[in-house]
DNA sequence: CTAAACTATTAACGCGTGTTAATAACGCGC
DNA sequence: GCGCGTTATTAACACGCGTTAATAGTTTAG
């Protein structure tokens, strides 16, 4: 058994036909013509041999990678406290297979922002890329939009003209922090999911504001606190709210994933959820129904989404205009246990 | 301004020089020699013209991919639900970024499992692939094993000849249940991460089974459940244990992701933990210390096994020996709020 | 002063495939 | 028997790069 590659020159040979015979069959190519008994004489050679194509060759050939790349531009640390990142995965898996794409997972470093995503589209890696969580001040995707590459954002990117699916990070607040003003709070507190450079923030900080003026309520900025992503930024901003002085019965946090710091700080600091401190949540993370209490949060479809970001990727890689350039998947709250009626 | 893409070719000729000179300049070839000053014009030309390397191109002329496959055998909505996903993508990308190095995520259904892992290693997508949560039952994985592309194993096969990297299954729940037995529990109900046919489930069962036996216990089939890595599973697996009507002060669930719905489960038939029943987990994912009682359990280090399976797999593409063929991560166990001494 | 050994450079081939333009075989109406 | 549209097939080029073997130029050893 020699290790030899088998090419589709073998199986050429084998069915006594040329190259472009075997690839016109395997490529079910149109415009040409295939006598049946020809096809089948190609198919069970390739099968015989056990023929795979190689990859690499078709991609240079076809000038198509037949992959995508999921970019993010968080670091390995932040990557592996993503609570996000299997649904996301798993949604975009969920279209791949159905297109016979590859994924390809990638990470810009901040430093090198400016050339990376130019050089991930230039290199011919993927045909197109899926860009989470960016940030404002992403100097590399300014550049990125001239360049002829597919992109799908998830999330949004004021004044940019990426194709992009988010949720309305505005409203689906305001809904949260809806929720705790007609349970009767006033003295309401907000703890980013995230630094104000990641857009997603400023923007829930707006609605939670918003929702506040709609009640004739006039935010604090005392009480907004910037966490960053993971669960111990929660917690520290948590103990800096604590020891801050304000007054507050109720705290929105714009993430999941922060409240559960949030949580363990309040706790440490002998506050009950929800009898002394009502809690509202951003995410809806798997583990947030199994949580104790159960936190009441918005629910965010991040598999969906990222189906959806998909599948517009695949009617730009296949030259289809898609019908929406900015889709917005909607949020709703879902009420449990961590809020609950002000004690007047 | 002509979209036309920069070859090599372009970049030789700015500077006045063959295209494989160019080539030797930008891949430090060794063995040959280019004078300062050539080389200087080289990098200068290449970076005027913002020269990137079709990444294609150099894969089929160099034979290698310069990527790595992470591969799972499971579902894209049990990798939606997969806690340790973004750990282990985490432990990879920051070894694979110093190796130049790019990941790629492949997901191979069950159905095409026999052939799957040899197309994957034939169409040389990739250089080396990770497995993970390998199947006993898996017959792709015999044939992967005559075949000569570097594979290394997140978990473990019995009988395999892969490199790998894992924990002490049987050890780490034994610790868990030595825990629970030192606090005076008994009767203790085991709640396995996954059916039998992944090859942990049945270790940690084994582990629970021994430590019981170690202390003059004998195990009892009625007290185990077979849960499928979701907490759902787990939720389901407890009510059929609390309906079997079998008593018991304490449950191991071999994952913490189980143990989710498990405390649901409990919360829901009135049960208090640690209270009315003990808990011990498995795993220590990110949120197992902020639920609510903090969890209990086995801490694993997903993202070190990661980094260490990749450098296994960075060794084998370099063609150097691997130090152990099977590589055993210490777990230990995490004492925290959901398990207490048993009241007499 | 010639042979040998190095230095600097390049022409040319190979990687395995997709695809165009051309060729060969074949039936058809006249 | 002859042109002509199909049908079936292939030779040949392109994709962009890595790499070997060979070619000039230049220094060193004998």
């Amino acid at each position: 058994m020699t290790k030899k590659r088998v090419t589709s020159q073998d199986v050429a040979n084998l069915a006594g036909v040329s190259r472009t015979t075997v690839s016109f069959v395997l490529n079910d190519a149109k415009g040409f013509s295939i006598s049946p008994e020809t096809r089948q004489k190609v198919v069970s050679a390739a099968e015989s041999l056990n023929y795979v194509p190689d990859a690499t060759a078709q991609a240079l050939a076809s000038r198509r990678a037949k992959a995508i790349g999921l970019v993010m531009t968080r670091s390995p640390h932040h990557i592996a406290t993503d609570a996000f990142l299997p649904q996301i995965i798993g949604g975009l898996m969920e279209v791949i297979k159905d297109n016979k794409l590859r994924l390809l997972i990638e990470y810009v470093e901040v430093e090198h922002q400016d050339r990376a995503y130019l050089e991930l589209a230039r290199a011919k890696h993927i045909d197109g890329m899926i860009l989470l969580t960016p940030r404002l001040d992403d100097a590399g995707l300014k550049k990125l939009e001239q360049v002829d590459i597919p992109t799908v954002l998830m999330g949004h990117l004021e004044g940019s003209n990426f194709y992009s699916v988010d949720v309305d990070n505005k409203l689906a607040a305001q809904q949260g922090v809806q929720h705790l003003l007609e349970l009767g709070h006033t003295q309401i507190a907000c703890i980013t999911n995230a630094p104000p450079s990641y857009a997603a923030s400023p923007d829930r900080v707006t609605g939670y504001k918003n929702a506040l003026i709609a009640a004739g309520i006039t935010p604090h900025e005392d009480l907004i606190r910037y966490a960053d992503f993971d669960p111990e930024s929660g917690y520290i901003q948590t103990k800096s709210l604590l020891e801050s002085g304000n007054n507050f019965t109720a705290i929105f946090v714009a993430s999941d994933n922060v409240a559960m710091g949030v949580k363990a700080a309040l706790r440490e600091a002998g506050l009950r959820i929800p009898e002394d401190i009502s809690l509202v949540g951003f995410d809806d993370i798997p583990w947030a129904q199994y949580a104790d209490p159960p936190l009441t949060t918005v629910h965010l479809q991040a598999e969906e989404m990222a189906r959806r970001a998909c599948l517009v990727l695949m009617d730009l890689l296949q030259g289809k205009e898609p019908k929406v350039k900015q889709q917005i998947i909607e949020t709703h709250l879902v009420v449990r246990k961590s809020s609950r009626k002000l004690w007047l």
